[in-house]
DNA sequence: TTACACTGAACAAACGTTTGCGCTGATGCC
DNA sequence: GGCATCAGCGCAAACGTTTGTTCAGTGTAA
């Protein structure tokens, strides 16, 4: 009773014609006459004719379909990147592969590993908080499988990404509590390790250089990005001898998890400024004042063009490519309105 | 310069022998001399033999990939549920191809056609608000390809499918709401053609019926989830000659538009009740006093276990698949807590 | 008439893997 | 010594499609 789908040997058969002609008659080659065309063409919508997409990306060794690699599905700011990447994938006919690292190095050696089997045509990826080695990338570029990193880029050499710059954005976060008259501004800043953290830390001695203060180390506290991690640092920065009237903190997690402890423990009030990841920042009680804005969606969608180039530009010479793509998107500061 | 991929031609060809004897030595197969097993072994290892996966999939009809359909990835409700479908599919070592319907039935209806071409082993699928004819799925019945259905069900027999009933979270959500002493309960409900519009409903009368209260059909409004139609809804509500002192209203982001309307436009307290979509309810300002669990990552779950279970039992024979999966989750009610 | 060009179609190889079957040589048994 | 058994391996087909090459037939010009 199940159908089995059409093939175009079966087209070739009742029409007394051979395979290859049934081939190209589907796609209007010019070698082949009109009247067996439209024969065929008949024939094929009435059998419902399907190409069968296994055999032709087994045949072209093509897939037509993007790989994307994120640390969290369920995390606010990778769902709009991933809803992006679909929508920009679908509109050049591309699907879409997924799968979450959980923020693990060794899942996501797995995935890289198990997305190249699959012979995905190329790769998106966000990489995890702990991956620390490389390799599975470098395996990639010698595969000739382009990859194109966005918003948690990988410290290497001569690869593709998309990212926001956080710097331009701290300096206006900083600027801002400035401006509202606070002139000791702690940070609390992600792990040492992260690119990202080294970027706030930059765009924030800038912002105090640029205005003529003295830059005090005691007045950023790393921390792991947890609740725990951020009470710790809260405590360490209100302990300080030049105790802060205003704090940046590395995301709106992070914020509302002090913003929490300092309400319950602290009398005095801090103004805070993050980074956004929460787009419901605006329903909620006791949030920063601004957030700098990251753009994941459009992160996610000039990725995949990039890839979506890459993927369809004319044959580049395999280990010859000199162009590596390199967008910076500026972030921006965008104050919180209730 | 760049690597072309091991196939196993190539290691037979090494070592002298045949590819059928490859394959099998590959896979430990019981005819193949344990000396030969290793010697293959040992060589793929070296190449870094992986097998084409394509190859595979073609040759063997499957692709051990699922594919996924929602309506919207960006979605909290549905971030989650994607991210515990990668999560299982993973962990039986199948693949996800991602879509979203943007709740566009025509939209549905393509993807689904792009998922059989792919030649996924099944379908996981949350329809769209607006599809309404059915055919596309009927389709894939006839072609032998396993869906289940989970959250957003369609109105049609012999599927299979995961659902959250809402009854039992509206009752004890109504009779939460008597119990705080309220007597005149409103109810804004969704879309007169959404299954979940009608099984609010019926708990909602249930529960006014099992308290001995009269069962007053003016008190409930429909709406199209929308902002402006939340307003509508509940500007009708408390125009009702019997005002509501609570309100049962659809989902959270409905219960939101509706408090603020009401904080703005109307001096009375309401009190609200909601069904939980958005898991930072507890960070926000002015919500529900609960909210109706639907518990979205456990659905997609159980909706991926019966689908990995229904491609992996013993070639159920065509037509005559006797049983429909139909697992019931109860909702359930939780107090937001602040 | 021959030579040639062109049209329209068939042939066949290739992509990488799996798998049913057949073959060979060795071993065991009576 | 004859025969069955069996381990161990090779052969070849199959999956559906694309595409380079070949081939037959027709028309045309010299």
């Amino acid at each position: 009773m199940s159908e089995k789908p059409t093939t175009i040997k079966e087209i070739a058969q009742l029409l007394n014609i051979s395979v290859s002609t049934v081939s190209r008659a589907l796609h209007n080659h010019p070698s082949i006459g009109s009247g067996t065309i439209s024969k065929v063409q008949k024939l094929a919508s009435e059998l419902k004719y399907e190409p069968n997409q296994t055999a032709i990306f087994f045949q072209k060794g093509k897939t037509y379909t993007i790989g994307v690699i994120l640390p969290e599905l369920s995390e606010a700011f990778f769902s709009s990147a991933i809803s992006a990447i679909e929508d920009t994938a679908y509109k050049k006919n591309y699907t879409v592969l997924l799968a979450q690292s959980h923020d693990s190095e060794q899942k996501e050696k797995q995935l890289v590993e198990k997305m190249k089997n699959h012979r995905v045509d190329g790769l998106l990826v966000s990489i995890a908080k702990s991956t620390s080695s490389f390799e599975h990338f470098e395996m990639l570029k010698r595969l000739n499988i382009p990859v194109v990193f966005f918003d948690r880029i990988p410290p290497i050499p001569n690869i593709h990404y998309v990212a926001c710059n956080m710097e331009t954005g701290t300096i206006e976060a900083v600027t801002y509590l400035l401006k509202k008259g606070h002139r000791v501004i702690g940070l609390i800043n992600g792990p040492k390790t992260l690119f990202a953290s080294g970027e706030r830390q930059e765009g924030y001695i800038k912002a105090l250089v640029k205005n003529r203060l003295k830059y005090d180390p005691s007045l950023i506290a790393n921390c792991d990005l947890t609740e725990e991690g951020t009470v710790a640092a809260v405590n360490k920065l209100l302990s300080n001898k030049r105790k802060p009237t205003a704090i940046v903190s590395f995301n709106d997690y992070v914020s509302l998890f002090a913003i929490r402890h300092c309400m319950r423990n602290h009398p005095d009030k801090i103004d805070f400024v993050s980074y956004a990841n929460l787009p419901l920042i605006n329903y909620m009680d006791n949030i920063p004042l601004a957030s700098v804005e990251q753009f994941p969606a459009l992160q996610a969608q000039k990725a995949t063009d990039i890839l979506l180039d890459l993927l369809n530009s004319p044959k580049s010479s395999p280990q010859e490519v000199q162009a590596y793509y390199k967008i910076i998107i500026e972030s921006q500061l965008v104050e919180n309105t209730h």
